[in-house]
DNA sequence: CGTTCTACGTATACCGTTCTACGGATCAGT
DNA sequence: ACTGATCCGTAGAACGGTATACGTAGAACG
């Protein structure tokens, strides 16, 4: 009866909605956008109406002249249960408002990063999250250019094109340093990520909080960096030729949990005790810490509220600030049973 | 000097190109669809005017009347890791096509997922694939009515309007009772997920095969279940409570890898040896259980050939296919240390 | 009482594609 | 030479919103 709008087809579109309620179209828009302009009369008349027709905007119509209201998150693997806490904290800050984060996986690997957030960007979403970025710094600052952006885990202090949240990845390395030689550990070894030598990575910040610690510490002829890529027959493989070493260290620093793991796993099989014959500690103390087979010291740096933050500054960064915010959380030591002190 | 489109920001659109080429806005649009009537003469013309200019589509335009090339993915959440092994098929299989997987987190609550889908067909994504959703079936076939969608973990034989991929969780599920009481177990206990009580959910297909098993062993007498909602801490004081009765379980079956994990710490916890103790086995076979400290035996569903298989049979419906398609791998044991032979 | 504001609504251009309908050219067969 | 048929390319109407420019009515003001 009413339905005089010529569309053809059943989608509810604002024309049916206006028709409905008697307005124009723009009167349907302003209040979804809720624009300057609209009476309290007016509102509540459309409102019903879209309630009624179950209206939903379109998306990609949307898109074409204004927000789509989605916000990329990229993520470099689906792996390490760290970036479930991340995640958790987006969505938390994202719930009561109108953006929806949707992810893409980098597989930390350069190319695929930049394909996936070419297109983000080619399907106009209004932000973008990026959480541990493999892509070199030039990249990082094209993209920048291009939409608004925040960063976990990369390390920029100065930049004003994007905003930074980290946790204080050279303090962090510090306390599980002087952790270790409280615990009476001296040859202690870090175990890093073979990477693309820039420093804005946060694996590179770890291993300048572990370098000072052991100077501070005076344990500088102990200094010891060997570095594996991500894949777990790698990092096996490195982790039982360090341990099968002649100058075993007493103690692994692993530049993130799932290498400790494999660390702890390694020791097992090569018929080492933790902690008396190996210490070792993790970093981003995942759920797997905490299990008794584990019980892996490690460093906690609370992805929720990493998470949380990033969203909230792209949200706002979004809305018109131009300016770089960098947020920085304290992290803090959770010592377990993988370094405890040693019988000496 | 040719710019002579009257676009003020710098835009690089098909009008451009088309400009630049010195054709029609259609033919560049038929170049890009390589649709039919194109002369290869054209085409090369019209695709050095893209390279040249560095054209990219616009996906939201594109989105108003054709495809969007953009594929739903719904993980329940991102804790799991045999999830990043069915992403990694999805990836594969996607790789050489236009197509490309976003992802949204359901947290396994089935309000979130449906608003989460909601959004993804407001975005017009051209197909979905759903990983164990939570949401009861005729919200999924009320989904599937309006989005080409193929399902993994969710068991629904003789649907037509969608397709699934599984593992045979009935087969996986007396694997384990098989091996178990080969190896010595009587008193198996399955624990498992609290769960809304529809079929189509895969853990009730492990519950069955559990029984069957039991049952066929001649065990019936010992056939117990319990369950639990996913949190950790839930799954952990249910665990110990089932530890600590008077007449322990010989074995668990635990329905997913995580809670098996669990269980091998509790059982730390509480002194128990494993498996002299406590037999434990885990479903998923995830990169976890191959570590010395777990050494969880676990079955192996193969999540990449989950994955694949979902993204090519999605494809395929988008491209017009209106049968059901429903693939089933064959899981496998893969037996380790918390499983052994007990000593009598 | 006329003027100026302000608040509220409307009309409509525009965004960058897709795709149908159509026109002109070339070619094969009679 | 005439008639289709085939091939190549173009014009232009959608698609469903947003946002600007503008009109109008009532209130406030001197």
């Amino acid at each position: 009866m009413a339905a005089s709008t010529k569309s053809g087809t059943g989608r509810v579109t604002i024309k049916t909605v206006a028709a409905d309620a008697g307005v124009s179209v723009a009167a349907v828009s302003k209040v979804l956008r809720d624009a300057y302009g609209v009476s309290d009369a007016l509102r509540a008349k459309v409102q019903a109406s879209m309630e009624k027709l179950n209206y939903r905007p379109h998306a990609a119509a949307r898109a074409m002249r204004g927000r789509t209201y989605a916000l990329g998150v990229l993520l470099p693997d689906l792996r390490n249960p760290f970036f479930a806490d991340i995640l958790a904290g987006i969505n938390e800050a994202l719930e009561r408002t109108q953006y929806q984060p949707l992810m893409g996986v980098g597989q930390s690997a350069h190319m695929i990063e930049i394909s996936l957030i070419e297109s983000m960007i080619d399907r106009q979403m209004d932000g973008l999250i990026m959480i541990g970025p493999r892509m070199p710094p030039d990249a990082v600052d094209e993209v920048t250019r291009r939409i608004p952006t925040a960063l976990v885990g990369y390390y920029s202090p100065l930049a004003q094109q994007f905003d930074t949240v980290n946790d204080d990845d050279i303090y962090g390395a510090e306390l599980v340093v002087r952790h270790l030689v409280e615990s009476g550990y001296r040859r202690i070894t870090m175990v890093s990520l073979t990477q693309p030598l820039h420093e804005s990575v946060i694996v590179h910040r770890r291993e300048i909080g572990y370098r000072k610690a052991m100077m501070a510490a005076g344990l500088s002829q102990y200094i010891d960096t060997v570095s594996c890529p991500m894949s777990p027959r790698e990092v096996l493989t490195t982790i039982r030729h360090l341990l099968e070493r002649r100058d075993r260290p007493e103690a692994l620093f692993c530049w993130t949990d799932s290498v400790a793991l494999q660390a702890i796993s390694a020791a097992r099989d090569l018929g080492l005790s933790i902690p008396n014959d190996l210490g070792v500690v993790g970093y981003d103390n995942t759920t797997y810490c905490d299990m008794a087979q584990n019980s892996l010291t490690s460093v906690d740096q609370s992805g929720q509220v990493l998470g949380l933050q990033a969203a909230r500054l792209l949200v706002e960064r979004i809305d018109g600030r131009t300016q770089g915010e960098h947020f920085v959380v304290t992290p803090r030591l959770v010592a377990r049973g993988s370094s405890r002190p040693r019988r000496s």
